[in-house]
DNA sequence: ATAGTAGTTGACTGGTTAGTCAAGTTGAAT
DNA sequence: ATTCAACTTGACTAACCAGTCAACTACTAT
């Protein structure tokens, strides 16, 4: 009953771009309002803080990306080309944020968590949960490239780890300079930490 | 003539750790006043603006910090040793920070730097023109590593991009889980970025 | 058609913020 | 000892901010 709305989902659009855009404390209720063109009693309708927005629409991005994800690492992909894929996405994705907003904008997730990890646990936790999920991708990857004999990587859960630590770093780096080329090294640098034998030519 | 203060110092002092602690956007002027037992007429009279300091706080700790990077860097220790140097003091000095305000914060520059890329571009300036002076230190150590046939790295610039991304991942990484542990495996996926052939057991 | 719930609105409060300023204080140099 | 530049102080403004609320509206299920 009673009438329907998409102004949650229209709070939640606004707060992921202009976080990204800009950045967590600079993001006010007020801005998010207007950006989103919903009034300030309909926000605290819906959501009881930036914060609690902010969790919300976290999740709602990580549920949208788990989709793209199950394809770029597709069981079917042989393990090599799953990290190839993933560089390019990357690399377009930033790509493409440069040219909507002028800017290498790099990982939301990075960004928030890096600045609101003293400050906010509850959203700190949600985007820890998501890095969780996301390495996983990455960890059954160079297990199976690993049991398959293409790379040297005895430790699977830390090899992960390692090099989403490097994807996150160049994400960062790349938005600091606002310089798409810094990416371009990834897919080396990557198969330089997961010890491959030799990269066949682009 | 006229009196001596040493409220520029404290003032620079008490911005750093209230960011590192927290976030440049949650740390207001009143705030800095404060922790620096500072009225803010005088932060007035010494800076134009929050940025104005940060961008002077963050070049007198860099000037510091420099130091320090040409005993760890010094030519008279074998590359790969320097390396070795780096990776300890990192992790010495996260574990200082811990012991401290009980979490681990990472590296500032790589915080502020990726919360006001979008916002503070001459804040943004001088922590990339910081980033670059680092840069150089990994750079040279790498270049002669490989010169002393040590690692293949024929392009020590690019290795050097890479390593440095690399770091910073990962001490944002710590900074958001909170985990020192994170950074035992730093000396390990260095070696493994720089191609190194076997490392010596620690 | 209508009842009642889901959602909307705008005006309001009180606290916090950046930034200003005129008047005051201190101490180094003469 | 005096000068005056260097520095301090506290009180001020205007804008902004999070959060509240009672009254209102639109729609859906019956």
């Amino acid at each position: 009953m009673g009438r329907v709305s998409d102004a949650r989902e229209k709070l939640m659009d606004a707060v992921m771009e202009l976080i990204h855009t800009g950045s967590y404390g600079s993001t006010t209720i007020d801005h998010i309002c207007e950006k989103a063109g919903v009034k300030k009693g309909s926000f605290y309708y819906f959501f009881d803080s930036k914060s609690d927005l902010a969790i919300a629409a976290v999740e709602a991005r990580f549920q949208e990306d788990r989709k793209l994800s199950d394809v770029i690492f597709s069981s079917a992909i042989p393990p090599l080309e799953r990290i190839h894929g993933m560089c390019q996405y990357l690399l377009e994705r930033q790509s493409e944020l440069q040219k909507k907003h002028g800017r290498v904008l790099g990982c939301p997730l990075h960004s928030i968590g890096s600045e609101v990890s003293t400050e906010e646990p509850e959203l700190c936790a949600k985007i820890q949960e998501i890095m969780v999920h996301h390495r996983k991708y990455l960890e059954s990857t160079i297990r199976e490239a690993h049991t398959q004999g293409l790379i040297h990587a005895p430790d699977p859960v830390a090899k992960a780890e390692m090099v989403f630590a490097y994807y996150e770093g160049l994400l960062t780096h790349a938005r600091i300079q606002n310089d798409l080329s810094v990416l371009s090294e990834m897919e080396e640098g990557t198969m330089s930490l997961l010890g491959v034998k030799e990269t066949a030519s682009a």
